[in-house]
DNA sequence: CACCTGACATAAT
DNA sequence: AATTATGCCAGGT
């Protein structure tokens, strides 16, 4: 069990980025990285399943770099995959039949 | 399709 | 303080 802890920079940065993401979109895990300047999806992973803000930060829209709906509360399936999936749904973010998301409900934080 | 490697932060020892 | 292990991956072999 992991004791509560005050984010760290990491984090926020994190977490800001998630904020940037408008409703009905999502992003991947590799282009959050870039833009927070941390070449390593793992590590944004880790960060986002602490989120001690859930679901304020809207941490379900973050999926993975091949469109897939990622994983989520550390778990590459199941219960809570479902929600996520739901929650996406439920903002507009549609899924084909392989639990894909198209390309132009992809975030690419372009300004 | 099954590995292996790469890059990075945090927890635990 | 340093090392080890691991983690909502990504990409290559």
């Amino acid at each position: 069990m992991e004791v509560h802890r005050p984010p760290t920079e990491f984090e926020r940065k994190v977490f800001d980025a998630l904020h940037l993401i408008p409703r009905g979109k999502v992003t991947t895990y590799g282009l959050l990285g870039q833009y927070i300047g941390c070449r390593s999806p793992r590590a944004i992973g880790q960060a986002l399943r602490r989120n001690p803000f859930a679901p304020d930060t809207p941490c379900h829209r973050v999926v993975s770099s091949d469109l897939a709906i990622g994983g989520f509360a550390g778990t590459k399936a199941g219960e809570p995959i479902e929600r996520k999936r739901r929650l996406l749904e439920a903002e507009g973010v549609t899924f084909s039949p392989e639990g894909k998301i198209p390309t132009e409900c992809c975030y690419r934080f372009d300004e």
